[in-house]
DNA sequence: TCCTTATGCCAACGCCATTGACGTTGATCA
DNA sequence: TGATCAACGTCAATGGCGTTGGCATAAGGA
């Protein structure tokens, strides 16, 4: 259970770039993950790739039916890597927790990638197996189907905003490079206390996502409120 | 309180396209609006929306200094229209519904623009009014500053989460054009209940997302979890 | 009437994803 | 050993994209 999957038909022939570099899936998905950090959701183009692959371009089409199909894989990449060798307690509480934690990291370790795959559902098997790992695990529990599902919405619901906020968050390239735009850090710091005194007072406490306990918090403020339901239909 | 703002500068010269149209801020957003929700996210193009406007892809960069900008014109326009006469009736948990579902069915008017601009904290004035006034509800209704901005935070997001993972339920153009790629229904609905039993059993549920009472039910945890916690503050 | 200025239009730039043809390599099998 | 064949890297080209600078023109003020 839980077991990564990693695309196959890597093994047959290997012919070097002019570079010398031997492409593959994994390959292409790691350095496409890297670029997407280190230089923005704007920084990852297939020139780009195949630059950083010290390939050509279109190498990458080898590998993948275009830029749609390599965010899908990256998506179901971190997905994978988030789950990689885990195992049930028997705790549904604890099962869930960690399983949040361990999604939330993924994001929180690529924040752009998380940006560009959020919202696309990939049916991808590491994708699928993550959500009948969680279904399992709420069913496991004793939730009925119908509560299952809706918990399950929500859990998914809290990492991916989670991810998505805390990488708008974050300063984004675009925002930088233009320089004249406000970053949100600022937007917020600096709006006068007179019109928006609710905003003024919170302000410090409004910007600071960016770490654990703040995901922590929402996910025990959903685990506790997914107990109460489990209470109540048990009663 | 909750007024509404449009852009202003709009009433000085005009001068009608060839094909007589007459530009503004306004009937821009309005246009890109349009675009997004009848061809997707990829149908949205300065050249295009030239066209649709009946005048050239530049005359929109007479009005917004690029996409860029023009994207965080329409996100602040959905803020706008969602809170837009919005007054507070004394009950905070009424007011937060209230809050909750007018920007969910915000987001549910337009999937795409939601997708675009979700990821974005745009830090203008309809934004910032609106997280203005959640704060205000939740401070005025007595929490802590530093519970209600956690509250705000998991508000915020289960809007937004919801609005993005509805908008990947649809049919997505992308996938649809390129024919090949499953959709997310079929691809839950046809997964063999050996390997996944879980999926399996609640696939019909899964894909059952996009309506009002999975928000409802979901934004209620919220709610009652939040009240749970000010009774333990207030006591 | 003339001047200023807003603003629509045109042509061009550089970048993008994607594709089809071509050449080269390594594996397979007789 | 040598022929065959599929895999796959490279090249050149295509059409679309956002964006810009220059130019023409119309509206409003004087």
């Amino acid at each position: 259970m839980a077991k990564r999957v990693v695309p196959e038909a890597d093994r047959r022939r290997r012919r070097p770039t002019k570079q010398g570099q031997v492409l593959t899936h994994g390959l292409i998905v790691e350095t496409a993950l890297r670029m997407l950090r280190e230089h923005g959701a704007d920084g990852l183009t297939a020139r780009r790739l195949g630059l950083a692959l010290g390939a050509d371009a279109s190498a990458v089409y080898r590998y993948f039916r275009g830029m749609d199909d390599l965010i899908l894989a990256i998506a179901d990449e971190l997905f994978g890597h988030a789950m990689a060798d885990w195992r049930p307690t028997g705790d549904w509480r604890a099962d869930l927790r960690d399983l949040g934690l361990r999604i939330h990291h993924a994001y929180l370790a690529h924040p752009q990638a998380a940006v560009l795959t959020a919202s696309r559902v990939t049916g991808r098997p590491n994708e699928v197996a993550s959500d009948e790992t969680i279904l399992g695990v709420l069913r496991g529990a004793g939730f009925p189907d119908a509560d299952a599902v809706r918990i399950y919405h929500a859990f998914i619901d809290q990492s991916l905003a989670f991810a998505i906020l805390d990488a708008a968050t974050l300063a984004l390239p675009k925002a930088a490079r233009e320089g004249d735009e406000e970053v949100w850090r600022d937007t917020y710091a600096r709006l006068p206390a007179e019109t928006h005194p609710n905003i003024a007072a919170t302000a410090p406490l409004l910007v600071a996502r960016m770490n654990d306990s703040a995901y922590r918090t929402a996910l025990d403020m959903l685990l506790s409120s997914a107990a109460a339901q489990l209470r109540a239909v048990g009663a």
